[in-house]
DNA sequence: ATTATTGTTGGAAGCGCTCCCAAAAACGGC
DNA sequence: GCCGTTTTTGGGAGCGCTTCCAACAATAAT
C-alpha cells in the first residue's frame, strides 16, 4: 500500500493539514518545517492520491479528446496523430492529462457520452471535427461541460480553433487560375463538415473573384478518404477539367490513381492542388502542391483555449474564443507551375 | 450541481445503500424497488461520480497508453494511430477509458512517471515500443503497476504482445531468395528496439538457412524514419546489392528516393521488400511488397491481456502472457516477382 | 509589561461513494 | 401460529484528501 498524507504527517510529526499545505505550496508553513516535510515525502515516495484529491477539489487535471464516430475511419490520416501530438504536448506543459475517446459504434454513443463526459472525470473536452449534425456539441452545451471544438462551429456560444480553410482553398485555386487554368474542378470534403464546406467556399470565392462561373458538374463531393477521392475524380473526368483542387491530400492520392488509370498524366495533362501537406504529399510522385495547415499547433491551441476556459473566470460572462490559424501554399510539382514557366 | 446518490435515495425514499446496490447490480434488491430507483435515476439524469467511486473501489477504469520519448517522432507513422484505434476499441468494449501519455521531453520524464503512473489514476498501462534501455519497464516492474508491453521484452516477468517480426522478416527475405537473389542487403530498424533486432534476426535466419553468408557491409542501421531509410540506402549502394529488405515501409520510401536519385529503378535494377504494410505502401510507385502486421489487433490484444492481468487472480501467481501475432507477406511490384515469372 | 497584529499549526468536517454489519421483513416447515 | 432461515434494507464507517476555523506562538506597537 502506498503511503498516505496521514503517514507522512505522522512520520514528520505534524498534522495532515501542514503536509497538505506543503504539497499545495501554501505560503504559511515555516521554512524549516516545509523542508522536513519534503524530505520525508521524498524518502517514502509519497504521491497524492488523485481520486481523493479530485473528490474535494472538483478538478481532475484530465481533459478529454473526443473524436466522433463519423471520422474515426480517418484515423490513418496523419491529421489526428498530429493533432494528438500537439494536444499532449500542451497538456504535459500544463500538468494535465489527455484522455482519448473514439466514438466507434453509434449504438452506444449515448452511453459513452454519459459514462465519459458526465462521470466527472474530465475537466473539459476537445471535440475533434464534429460533423454538423452530430448531437455532441449541443449536448455539451446543454450540460455546461467546458469544451472547445477543433473546427469552426456555427453556434455562437462555442469556443473553437480552426485553420483558415476558406483562405487556404482560395489561395490554392487562385494559384491554378494564375497558371492559366479556367476549367477548374474540385473534390470537396464531406459537406456536413465545416471544413468541407469552407474549402468549397474558398474555391467558389476564388473563381468568382476572377469572374469564372462556378459549374456544378465540376464539383464532386468526397469523404476525405483515398477511395472517395478516386471515385470523385472518376465522376469529374467527363466534365474534362484542366485542373482540380482536391480538399485533402489523402483524397488527392486517390484522384491521382484515377487519373493514372485514365491515362491523364499529372501535371502535364491536368494540374492538381490539394490540402493538408501530410508527409506523403512530398514523397509521392508527383510531389503535391498543397495547402499546409499547422495541425500540431491547432492541437496545442485547442488545449490552451480550453484551459483558459476551465481556469478562467466565472460561468457566464466568459468571452467566446475563436481562433483561426493561417495556412500556407506549398508549391511542388503536381500543379505544373514549373512547366508553365 | 449534479445529483448525488443521496439525492436519488431521498427522492425514491430508500437509503443510499439500496441505490448503490441497484447501480452495481447487486442481487438483493426487490425488483419493484429496483425499478423505482432506476426510474428516478433516469429522471434526474444521475451519474455516479467517478472519483468518489474509485476512491473506495481502488479502480478507475482508466488504462494508460504510454509512448516513450524515443518514438514520438514516429507518431506520423500510421503504426500508433492504428494501435490506438485497436486499443480504444477494446477499451470501449470493456467500459474502460484510455489515457494517452506521450513522454516528450526527457527532462521531466521522471516527473511524468510519478504524476501519471503513480497517481492512482491508472488501473494499468500499455507501454508502446519502449526501447531496450528505457527505464520505464524496470520502474513499472519495481512499483508493481500492472502493464503489458507492445513488443517483446527480454525480462521474463513482463507480459507482452507482439507481431512475429522474426518470422515476417524471414518470409520476406526467403521470398527474395526464391526470386533468385543472392546479394540481399537490409536496412534495419534501431537496434536498441527489439523490433529492430528481431527483423534483423529474421533476415539472418533466412540467409543462413540457404547457406548464404551474412555480410556486414550489406547491413545498414536505420531509425524507422524516411530520411534514415534514405541515408541507409545510400550507405548500402557501394556494396551493390541486387535486393534489399527494409525493416519498415516508411524507411522503404526513403530508400526508394535514394535509389531513384542513384538511377537504380525498382524493381528492374534492385528488388525491395519492406515491413508494415501501411496504407501508402500500396499507393506509392512502385507498390511495395511488404510484410503485413495486424497492428490494430495488436492494440486490442494489448488491452485484453492487460485487463486479464488487472481483473485476473491475485498478485503473485499470475501467469505471464506472451502473445505473438502472425504476419503475412503481401506481394506487390517492388520485389519484381511479376517480372521474374 | 500589555495588547493588537500577523503568521503558523492542528482538529474536524465533508467531498460521494462502497461495503460491512445488524436490524427488519419475508418466507417455510412444522 | 411459532421459530429458524433467508432475503432485503438502513446506518455507519471510512477511502485520502482539502479547507475552514479556532487555537496558539511569535512579533510589533503601545
Amino acid at each position: 500500500m502506498s503511503p498516505t498524507l496521514e503517514d507522512v504527517a505522522r512520520l514528520v510529526g505534524v498534522s495532515r493539514s501542514t503536509v497538505s499545505r506543503v504539497i499545495n505550496n501554501h505560503p504559511n508553513v515555516r521554512p524549516e518545517v516545509r523542508e522536513r516535510v519534503w524530505k520525508v515525502i521524498r524518502e517514502v515516495g509519497y504521491q497524492p492520491h488523485a481520486a481523493a484529491r479530485s473528490l474535494v477539489t472538483r478538478r481532475t487535471q484530465i481533459i478529454g479528446m473526443v473524436i466522433p464516430e463519423a471520422v474515426t475511419t480517418l484515423f490513418t490520416d496523419p491529421f489526428f496523430p498530429l493533432l494528438l501530438r500537439g494536444a499532449t504536448g500542451a497538456c504535459n506543459a500544463h500538468q494535465y492529462q489527455l484522455m482519448l475517446s473514439l466514438f466507434t459504434a453509434y449504438a452506444n454513443q449515448q452511453d459513452i457520452y454519459r459514462r465519459v463526459l458526465r462521470s466527472g472525470y474530465l475537466d473539459g473536452v476537445v471535440v475533434a471535427s464534429a460533423s454538423l449534425n452530430d448531437p455532441l456539441i449541443p449536448n455539451l452545451l446543454r450540460d455546461g461541460i467546458p469544451f472547445v471544438s477543433v473546427g469552426r462551429h456555427p453556434d455562437e456560444r462555442v469556443n473553437y480553433v480552426d485553420v483558415d480553410n476558406v483562405g487556404g482553398a482560395r489561395m490554392a485555386v487562385e494559384h491554378l487560375i494564375r497558371l492559366g487554368h479556367q476549367r477548374i474542378a474540385t473534390i470537396t470534403g464531406p459537406l456536413d463538415m465545416v471544413a468541407g464546406q469552407d474549402r468549397l467556399n474558398g474555391y467558389r470565392q476564388a473563381l468568382q473573384a476572377r469572374g469564372i462561373p462556378v459549374e456544378e458538374e465540376l464539383i464532386a463531393e468526397g469523404d476525405f478518404t483515398e477511395s472517395g477521392g478516386m471515385a470523385a475524380m472518376q465522376r469529374l473526368l467527363p466534365a474534362s477539367p484542366s485542373a482540380v483542387f482536391v480538399a485533402s491530400d489523402t483524397m488527392a492520392i486517390g484522384a491521382l490513381k484515377a487519373l493514372r488509370q485514365a491515362g491523364r498524366p499529372v501535371p502535364q495533362d491536368i494540374a492538381l492542388v490539394s490540402f493538408d501537406d501530410i508527409p506523403i504529399a512530398s514523397a509521392i510522385d508527383p510531389p503535391l502542391t498543397t495547402v499546409r495547415q499547422p495541425i500540431e499547433r491547432l492541437g496545442s491551441m485547442a488545449i490552451e483555449v480550453l484551459l483558459s476556459v476551465i481556469e478562467g473566470p466565472s460561468e457566464e460572462g466568459a468571452p467566446v474564443h475563436r481562433i483561426v490559424l493561417p495556412t500556407e501554399l506549398v508549391i511542388r510539382a503536381s500543379c505544373g507551375s514549373a512547366l508553365s514557366r
